[in-house]
DNA sequence: GCATTTGCTTGATAAATATCAAAATTTTGT
DNA sequence: ACAAAATTTTGATATTTATCAAGCAAATGC
């Protein structure tokens, strides 16, 4: 593992305010693990052993039914998941595979636990980190409940822009990924991009040219209260 | 307010675990207020100056975005909420609104973040209470995204069924509320509950009976990472 | 370079869901 | 008890979304 790496988890908002003992005790019963692409990490109803870290890469949090699939999130680096069944030392609600190839740190869920009960700063982190967290699914769960796919991707491609700071965005993953993320088909995502042609949206391979913004915006009507400024 | 009312307050499991001194320190700034059916007690968007507590009746949050909205989820007594806001301070992501004439506790936001600092059960209580929401909204969004609408009723009926125990449940709402919660329309329920018939659902008003649980449990392939046994 | 796989798109069709209008039923108020 | 209001149901239709099949295109392997 890289100084680097050490620093950058010692960085996040998680671990932050941590005393530098409590830190040193939780990061020394971590290890760092390297994944190709594709792999599956955790899987839905197994016990939650290890906080994840995804240092390097990106990872699909996915949920499973009656062999029906959906993606729920994509992780980039630095990012924790999933705090939550850590925490109620419970069964993992989603599973989790990886998009690329990917480094992640796995930090024993008992160490965290038993970390946290000791360091108070640790615990204020973890309160807001897992608020964070229960806003963001409320805002996904709105998104999903209040528009219709093509008004959830117009929304997505403004977000984008808005991260990327650029007229031409590049989709981070591929589509049939960003149509699960969206809660739609494959085909439909395609479809959806039809759609919205008309508001200056061309799209190339993996990056879309959103010519006329505010036709977009007009479109898409953004909504602080759905669409998570970050991520 | 009632001695009764103090005591359901103190024995959540948000509030069991902290130190009397502090409890009083939180108590003696809240105030209790009714409400008649159908008020709204915030809004999304608005900034979190309480923390609300359900002492009696039923409240139902519900979301909203371009004219459309929908129920989130429906709180009966004792029980809290927004937590998540009123933590990070930030506005409602959920309007709130009676389904019935209620009793709400209302606890100023600033005096929760300035004990929960203090106490360090309130604060691990805080992490449960928040990790277990968090893990209801992912499940809601499971169901939203895995399931069709039918199947959406079908399991919310045997859950239902699990929690009264009998024969013959009670829908503790009127059905357009069921609808929206369930994420469809009332015509569409009412549709629903005709295709679930041949799986031995019978509407009587508020009251259906559901001879034939085996069939029903088949269509409906129950899940633990999806169907919360409380609430 | 060419074949093969993989990802994406397009078209035709089906299923799920929403909308609009009206009828039926229940609840509410007096 | 009865009129009025609100809720629910039903029918007809439109929209949205999914499915299935085929075609196209870009990436991959040899």
């Amino acid at each position: 593992m890289r100084p680097a790496d050490k620093s950058a988890v010692r960085h996040l908002d998680l671990f932050a305010g941590m005393s530098e003992e409590a830190f040193e005790a939780l990061f020394e019963t971590a290890y760092l693990q390297r994944f190709p692409q594709g792999v599956q990490l955790i899987g839905e109803g197994d016990p939650a052993d290890f906080l994840h870290v995804v240092l390097d890469g990106q990872v699909e949090l996915f949920a499973t039914w009656n062999g029906r699939d959906t993606a729920i999130t994509v992780l980039r680096p630095v990012s924790t998941f999933i705090l939550a069944a850590v925490l109620r030392d419970a069964v993992y609600l989603m599973s989790a595979r990886t998009l690329e190839a990917s480094r992640i740190l796995m930090i024993p869920a008992e160490k965290i636990r038993s970390v946290m009960l000791e360091d108070a700063a640790l615990a204020q982190a973890m309160i807001r980190e897992l608020a964070t967290c229960y806003r963001q699914t409320v805002m996904n769960l709105k998104n999903q409940k209040l528009r219709t796919s093509t008004e959830r991707l117009a929304n997505y491609l403004l977000r984008l822009h808005q991260q990327q700071q650029q007229e031409s965005v590049t989709l981070p993953f591929d589509k049939r990924t960003l149509a699960s993320l969206l809660g739609m088909t494959p085909e439909n995502l395609s479809r959806a991009f039809g759609t919205l042609k008309p508001y200056g949206v061309e799209v190339n391979g993996r990056d879309i040219h959103l010519t006329r913004l505010d036709e977009l915006e007009g479109f898409a009507k953004a909504d602080p209260l759905i669409d998570v400024p970050t991520n």
